[in-house]
DNA sequence: GATGAATGAGCATTCATTCAT
DNA sequence: CATGAATGAATGCTCATTCAT
């Protein structure tokens, strides 16, 4: 890589991480391009080098962030030790919960703005072939690709959005106290589908 | 009522409906208070003799539109001919997710600003006792305020969120394709807490 | 008097007060017409009833309040057991700073506010006749009207400009600083024109 | 200096001046931001790039005439030729009062805005060193700093205070009438303090 | 590629004043 | 006399985007 090339992965970089930082704390209505370019220590202009405006860096930051928090589930979580399918489940949501919990910044950043379409797309781009964990972890493997891809959406909506009033608001009642309901509902779709 | 009052309502209720359909079409963010005033047939200062700020007309409105919709539910739905427990429950749901795809902008609108707390007052500023309506559906005469409470935040968050993607933007399937998925997952829930 | 006139003598009297409670306070600027009719508990139109618009009252409060503290500062201070010229005047200074001190929000509304045209206006139509009380303290009995007002004028002025500044802000040093200054200034004035 | 460089002084001086013209005519209050630019020949948003607000661009401005008032009157008038230290404060005071008579909108501009804060940083960062300057003039090459500064504050305002009615409205009396009693009081303070 | 000066549309909000009741 | 609903002009300020250098 040339040193032009590495500078502008340094850009890059700089431009992502201030915008992301920025967007989790002012909020991204709150957060202008020349808050970003400025704390990015580049110039505004080149802001527009690399991104075509502020929703374009935002969905990218929202397909980088959601896909880094399922890895860190599929990686850090010992769904691995559980022995039934539903309590394999509850442990990477567990994880999830965990990283939100300790991150309200990106809990709302992410949960409002990440479509489907979004989501989806990261999670095919990944290195990591996400389908196919939680295909075995499910152990559906002979569901047909829509129903696992359907069941996730599902589980995935569910919890994003209960969680995000109740870590973010304490509202209607606190994560302590919604986690049996959560984690019974969520039993129940995954038991549902076997 | 005199003649002024009379003046005054109407004019409230032109800048309800006014603001309802412009937020539904434009968008909350791209609909100014001037809009809003210049369309009902007032004076910007008007606005403000009736609400506070943009907000206000805006919680003011999804509480209304919220509780309308419920209203509908139960009061349109034929959930009363049904036999089990999930299905009365699945005939409401069925009413609502017709009405939020009769009209998306309802569905855009009220969806990602709908918090617990905004609905759960409108619910209960309302003429009819939803949660004893809830108990008497889900046929849970003895369970505790909180576990009904918990059960109906966990289905009301399921779907809306994964409506809106499905309603909106067929992503990633079409309502219809979706349902059979929904409801079973819905049935599971209302199940796993009998 | 009827019972009508007093109600609106009442009235009248509200305004004023209010209108300078929220003058004092908040400033002349940041109070508005809807503040002082909401706080004196009259509807807006009915200011209009009593004052031509907001600097009707502000001229009028200055007046009052002007001569007020001019009937204080010879009626209550001690300046009749003081024996030479500038030691009277000292005296009646006195009591003028100390009002002022202990009641900033006075000095500030008086002060950038009083012309000398209001001022001897309200003066001119007080029962107490200023000009010969300081006449007789200023030991000056045979001097033409006009060198008499403008040495009023000077130090009026001389007083109510550097005490603006130091008293409100303590710069450029506090009143007990300057206090010395100023009263060296006000005698060698003073004693200039004997 | 480059083009660009060259540019941006030509738009804040442009600014500057405009607004000046602008508050001197019109006053402060009644000019708007908007105005400034207009008037100016540039954008509105270009204005927020010179300047904070309009109380930054008012600051500025009248620290800058207050120090090219006493430049103009240390360099024009004939003070040196004159032989007692009265006299040379006299002949200071003429050529100011002068600079006042001619343009009046600066007296008004200048009078009710400068505070001793915002004047003694303005002769501060000045390139001539007016302290050393009046303590010269006023040959009190022993006194302490404070005192000439209190004796200056004293001047100052006096000088200020009564001529801001004097002149603008020739009230309580004209100028050419005031002038006498004036000197008298100037130079009685300034005897005191020898 | 990089810069950052310039743009100007856009918006929320306030407030003195009027006038029909 | 009194009311208070209605007006709408006016203003300060932001910010995404462009483009000459």
């Amino acid at each position: 890589m040339g040193k032009v090339e590495e500078n502008k992965q340094q850009k890059e970089q700089s431009l992502l991480s201030t915008a992301f930082r920025l967007f989790t704390t002012k909020g991204i209505v709150k957060t202008s391009v020349s808050d970003i370019a400025e704390q990015a220590g580049v110039a505004k202009g080149t802001f527009y080098l690399y991104f075509r405006d502020k929703y374009d860096i935002q969905n990218k930051l929202i397909a980088h962030k959601a896909e880094q928090m399922f890895r860190h589930a599929l990686e850090k979580s010992d769904y691995h030790s559980q022995v039934g399918t539903a309590d394999k489940v509850i442990a990477i949501l567990d994880d999830i919960l965990d990283q939100m919990q300790r991150d309200p910044g990106l809990l709302r950043f992410i949960n409002k703005n990440l479509s489907w379409g979004i989501f989806s797309r990261a999670v095919g781009n990944s290195s990591i072939d996400y389908l196919s964990a939680f295909r075995e972890i499910l152990e559906l493997g002979d569901m047909d690709e829509t129903g696992l891809q359907m069941t996730l959406y599902t589980v995935i909506e569910l919890v994003s959005a209960t969680c995000h009033s109740v870590i973010l608001e304490q509202d209607p009642v606190d994560l302590k106290q919604y986690k049996p309901y959560l984690y019974r509902a969520v039993r129940a779709i995954v038991m549902s589908i076997a």
